[in-house]
RNA sequence: GCGCCAGUAGCUCAGCUGGAUAGAGCAACUGCCUUCUAAGCAGUAGGCCAGGGGUUCGAGUCCCUUCUGGCGCGCCA
C-alpha cells in the first residue's frame, strides 16, 4: 500500500468495470463495443464520498441510456466484497459515490508507521536517468530574483522526481565560455586600466557588464598584480583578468547555492564544448543538410523544424553562437551521457528558444519530446504592498546573496515553491520574513511541534508509544480522524502529480493542508487523558501526521522543527 | 504586427486529465484557553469565474473572438 490513493482510485475503476460488464451481461444494459473512458476521483464535499466515478454519465451516450439508469444498473452488479470500500451509492445527475471502510484507514496509519521516512517514495520512475538542469546562472555576475526561484524550484522537482523513483541527476550549466565571457574579460579589463589611468581615459563601453561586482574584483586583481598588466597585451591582460575573477564567481555561485541548500551533482562547463563537441554538431547538421551559409555566417534552419525563424550558428566572426553550444551541450545530455529524459527550467523570457532547440534535437537524429523546458515567469518582490526593485543599502538590484540575508532559508524555498512555475509571482517579504500565523512555513511548522509537544507531555507521564494493532487502529473514528487520515493518504499521490506536473507548489499546498487537517483534529481530539486504547491510537495517528510532516518538509529541505 | 503566458472575493491565489452548491489565506466582524503550544480552532460577511459566441448530459476548466496585463520576436545569453 505505498499508494493508498492511486490503489483505491483503481479499485473503483476495477469493481464498476466489472459491475457495468454484469449488468451488460444480465441484458440490464445494452451491449456495446467498447465502454468509454471513465475516471475515478476524490469528491470536494466529503458527504458525496470518498472516491466518486462518473462512469454512469460517460456511458450515456454509448448505452443511449439516462446515466441514472445506467447507474442503478452498475450499482445493483457492484459486489464490494474484498475491496476497501463499505458502501456505495447514486447521487446528483448519476455520480457513484464510494465510502472507505475502516479498516481503510487503519490500514494507512499502520502503513505510513511501517514506511516511517519512506512513506511517499514510490517506483514509478523505474530508476529512469532523468537529468534536471537549473539556475545555470551566468558566471559573470551575482545571482538575481529569478536564479531564486529557478533554484527553489529545480531543487524540489528534482526532489520530487527522486521520490517518485527516477535516478535524478541535479546539473548546473556554467556558461564559461563564449561571447559573454569575452565581455567580461573586457569590463575587467576596463575597470583594471581605469585604476591606474583614470576613470576618463579609458572608455567603458554600455555594452560592458556595468556592476560594481566588476570594480570590485579589478581591484583584488590589482591588489595581486600591481599595474604589471597595464603594459601588457591585451589579449593577455584580458586573460589574466578572467583566470583570477571567473573561478572565483563560479566558486562564489557555488557557496551561494550551498547556503540555499542546493548541492548540485554536476556542474558543467560550456568550455569543454569549445571547439570539439561544438564543431562535431555543426558537421552533423549540415550533413543533414539542416545548415546554409548567408552573409558569411553559417544559419541553421530552425523554421524548417517548427521554429518561426533560423537562427544564426556561427557568426562571421568564426565565434559559434550561444545556441550552437547549446546543441551541443544538449547533444551531450542525449547521445553522450545517456539521459532518458531532461528537464531544463528557464525564464520566460527565453520561451522563444523552447522550439528551436527542441527542434535542433530531432534535426541530430534525437528525440525533442525527452527534452521538457519549464518555464517560469518573473518574480516581483514586494514590500509594503509596493514592488520593492533596489536594495536601499546598495541601491543595486537585489541579489540572491541580499535576499537570503533578510529572509529565512526556510521562508524563501517555502515562498519560491507556493506559486506553478507558470504564474507570475510576487514575493511578500513582509510575510517570509513574519514569525507569525501569517507565514505559512510557520503554520506548517507549528502542527509538527505541537505533535513533539504532545510526546513530551505524555513522555513526563511516563506514557510512550506504542506501535498499535490494526484492530486498535479502528477506533480511530471521528470525522477528523478520518479526514486527517484521508489527507495523509494522498501523500504519494501529491509527491507523484509535482513530478509529473512539473509543480512542486502542489508540495507546499499539500504541506498547508495536512497542517490544516491537523490544527483541526488538535482541536477537536485530545490525546492525553483519553482512555489507554484511545490514547494509543490517536498517539499513533500524530505519529503519522509527525512523520508526514517531516517527510515533506525533508522533501522540500526545509527544517523540522522539534519546537517554537 | 506575430508568438507565448495570464485575467476567479477588497488583496494574494487554489480549483487535479470537463463534473455535484466555485474554495483557501490575508484584511473586516463574532465567539473559543483552570486540560497535550491561541504561531491554533469555529463562525459571519464577501463572486454575472474579464466581455461575447460555440462544443455537450454538464464549462472557471475545451474551441473561436474581443478587451486588458506580462514576456519574447539580436550575428545577446
Amino acid at each position: 500500500m505505498t499508494n493508498p490513493v492511486a490503489q483505491a482510485k483503481a479499485s473503483v475503476s476495477e469493481l464498476v468495470k466489472s459491475a457495468l460488464e454484469a449488468a451488460v451481461a444480465s441484458g440490464q444494459l445494452p451491449a456495446c463495443e467498447a465502454v468509454p473512458p471513465f475516471i475515478a476521483e476524490i469528491p470536494g464535499d466529503p458527504t458525496h464520498g470518498d472516491f466518486a466515478s462518473n462512469a454512469a454519465m460517460a456511458c450515456a451516450r454509448a448505452f443511449k441510456c439516462p446515466p441514472r439508469k445506467i447507474a442503478e444498473a452498475i450499482l445493483a452488479h457492484l459486489d464490494l466484497t474484498g475491496s476497501p470500500f463499505d458502501r456505495a451509492e447514486i447521487a446528483g445527475p448519476g455520480f457513484l459515490n464510494f465510502f472507505l471502510g475502516k479498516t481503510w484507514y487503519a490500514d494507512v496509519v499502520k502503513t505510513i508507521l511501517d514506511a516511517g521516512k519512506d512513506y511517499g517514495r514510490t517506483n514509478e520512475g523505474q530508476g529512469h536517468k532523468i537529468q534536471v538542469e537549473f539556475v545555470s546562472a551566468n558566471p559573470t555576475g551575482p545571482m538575481h530574483m529569478g536564479n531564486a526561484r529557478g533554484g527553489a524550484l529545480g531543487d524540489c522537482l528534482a526532489a520530487a522526481l527522486d521520490w517518485c523513483g527516477y535516478d535524478v541527476t541535479r546539473e548546473f550549466y556554467v556558461n564559461d565560455a563564449g561571447n559573454q565571457i569575452e565581455k567580461f574579460g573586457k569590463s575587467l579589463a576596463a575597470r583594471y586600466l581605469q585604476i591606474y589611468l583614470g576613470e576618463d581615459a579609458v572608455t567603458f563601453s554600455e555594452d560592458f557588464y556595468q556592476g560594481d561586482d566588476i570594480r570590485e574584483l579589478a581591484k583584488e586583481f590589482a591588489a595581486i598584480h600591481g599595474d604589471q598588466y597595464v603594459r601588457a597585451e591585451e589579449e593577455s591582460r584580458k586573460q589574466a583578468l578572467i583566470d583570477y575573477a571567473l573561478p572565483k564567481n563560479i566558486g562564489k555561485l557555488k557557496t551561494d547555492l550551498e547556503k540555499y541548500r542546493i548541492h548540485y551533482d554536476v556542474w558543467f562547463r560550456e568550455s569543454v564544448l569549445h571547439p570539439d563537441a561544438i564543431h562535431d554538431i555543426l558537421q552533423r547538421l549540415s550533413e543533414n543538410g539542416m545548415t546554409y551559409e548567408k552573409d558569411g555566417a553559417v544559419w541553421y534552419k530552425a523554421s524548417e523544424k517548427g521554429a518561426e525563424k533560423d537562427e544564426v550558428l556561427v557568426r562571421a566572426n568564426g565565434i559559434p553562437t550561444y545556441f550552437a553550444a547549446d546543441i551541443a551541450y544538449h547533444y551531450n545530455k542525449f547521445a553522450v551521457r545517456g539521459f532518458e529524459r531532461v528537464i531544463n527550467v528557464w525564464g520566460a523570457d527565453h520561451h522563444g528558444h523552447v522550439a528551436r532547440l527542441k527542434g535542433a534535437m530531432d534535426a541530430l537524429g534525437l528525440d525533442g519530446e525527452k527534452l521538457d523546458i519549464v518555464l517560469m515567469q518573473m518574480v516581483r518582490l514586494m514590500k509594503d504592498g509596493q514592488p520593492y526593485r533596489m536594495s536601499k543599502r546598495s541601491g543595486k538590484a537585489i541579489t540572491l546573496t541580499d535576499l537570503l540575508e533578510e529572509v529565512p532559508i526556510d521562508a524563501a524555498r517555502f515562498f519560491f515553491n507556493m506559486r506553478e512555475p507558470g504564474s507570475s509571482f510576487d514575493f511578500d517579504l513582509d510575510l517570509a520574513v513574519e514569525q507569525s500565523a501569517q507565514n505559512p512555513v510557520y503554520y506548517v511548522q507549528y502542527a509538527h511541534a505541537r505533535i513533539c509537544s504532545i510526546l513530551k507531555k505524555l513522555a513526563e507521564e511516563n506514557i510512550m508509544f506504542r506501535s498499535c494493532t490494526q484492530e486498535e487502529l479502528e477506533v480511530l473514528s471521528t470525522l477528523e480522524e478520518k479526514q486527517m487520515i484521508r489527507t495523509l493518504a494522498r501523500f504519494p499521490q501529491e509527491i507523484r502529480d509535482a513530478a509529473c506536473h512539473y509543480d512542486p507548489a502542489r508540495l507546499t499546498k499539500y504541506a498547508v493542508d495536512t497542517a490544516a487537517d491537523f490544527h483541526k483534529y488538535y482541536t477537536a481530539c485530545r490525546v492525553k487523558g483519553e482512555a489507554e486504547p484511545l490514547m494509543q491510537a490517536r498517539l499513533n495517528l500524530c505519529m503519522a501526521v509527525k512523520q508526514v510532516i517531516s517527510n515533506v518538509l525533508t522533501l522540500l529541505k526545509i527544517d523540522v522543527p522539534e519546537s517554537m
